[in-house]
DNA sequence: TCTGTATTGTACCAATCGGTACATAATTTG
DNA sequence: CAAATTATGTACCGATTGGTACAATACAGA
């Protein structure tokens, strides 16, 4: 029997509370992106998400119309277009190599919190998330390596792409040590030892000047 | 109304099939584990794991009264042996270090399937599987960082307990990197690398003497 | 062969899943 | 101010979730 004749229980009546925080759809991401971290895609249930929004499910399906899938998909745009914006740009367009490849680790430190924060886009890759984005997922990676590569090549290395490649796995590696051992102190050095060996000592911003 | 009356639809009178498989608990972790590593802990529907196991749920449940947590942590248990045996001990106990670093490097290309496989103890490091077996997922990388470093150590290598965390953390992270190109070559050029640094020359078994 | 124990499949359960329908409320547009 | 549009909360839906109950079966030792 369709159409039961719906009867709301509590509407909103005579109660306009907390003088509306206007809500746009691209604040919105952010938010999400920490329910999917902490949760992975299949764990992110929709009641996680409206908690972690104060969205209600109306709302959430009026901003996307497609659902959780869409909702992904968009943290997902959200954190691609921070990383383009912030490290692979930067390493595509700054002319001083060593320059270039120091403020990405530092902008890759700030990110992730020391590897307190997980990375959406490695958790996906290792979910069966990878299933719904793989080419999301594998455009982030590859252009990620592609630009490292460019920077570190700029520079006058030997062997950039293998030593991109090399450099993009030990941060994700990095952040997979720390969160297992509960310790940032795994992610630190792995920076360290990055900006040891892939930047010119009178550049680096940081540390480690051994 | 407890207690319905229960009358299965379809017993399985007169007919006993395919002459019974003795299955044993102890086959089953294997398995298991396919599932947890293809769709994370949450992922990992008991619907999937009847499916990948051939058992039903009364089997399911006799054999882990625990349910789905406890077919996670034998898995985790059964994992974490096999790299005991196969990965930590023998970097301890061989004597000859660039012996003992180079087989752990097989071991694990082995297992790992060039990078094909995912890692579940790092998968479930990432996911929130990770607040219901933490001390495992601590103990499997701190065990293995330790008894690498030890290996090193044993070679004369300075910075022992640095080198063995980045190589750790390497091997995560390729993993990472190749599930998200969907390609092994990063994860083979990341064991190339390690042999290269880690292993003598007149040891290496595999390939690599640039 | 009889008897107790271990296994097994299936029915069933409450809770939750992602998603839809839709009345109400707020906002924009004319 | 009125009409159209957007935003929002809640009821509701079928499917599936992890888990339990239990009768039927297979198997062990006597």
């Amino acid at each position: 029997m369709p159409g039961h004749r719906i009867i709301p229980a509590f509407p909103n009546w005579g109660f306009d509370f907390m003088s509306r925080k206007p809500v746009d759809r691209a604040d919105l991401p952010p938010l999400l992106a920490e329910v999917f971290r902490k949760h992975g895609y299949e764990g992110a249930s929709l009641a996680l998400i409206s908690e972690a929004t104060g969205l209600g499910k109306g709302s959430l399906y009026n901003f996307f119309p497609g659902g959780k899938e869409e909702m992904a998909a968009a943290v997902l745009a959200d954190v691609d277009a921070w990383f383009e914006e912030h490290v692979f740009a930067p390493l595509r367009q700054e002319s001083d190599a060593d320059k270039a490849v120091s403020s990405m680790l530092d902008a890759v430190d700030a990110y992730f919190h020391s590897g307190r924060r997980v990375c959406l886009v490695g958790a996906f890759a290792l979910d069966d998330a990878r299933s719904r984005f793989p080419e999301r997922i594998r455009g982030y990676f590859a252009r990620w390596v592609a630009a490292l590569a460019e920077a570190l090549a700029r520079g006058g290395r030997k062997d950039a792409a293998i030593l991109a490649e090399e450099a993009v796995g030990l941060i994700q590696g990095a952040i997979v040590l720390s969160q297992a051992l509960g310790d940032t102190g795994a992610f630190d050095r792995a920076i360290d030892g990055l900006r040891r060996r892939l930047v010119a000592p009178q550049t680096r911003s940081r540390s480690a000047q051994a």
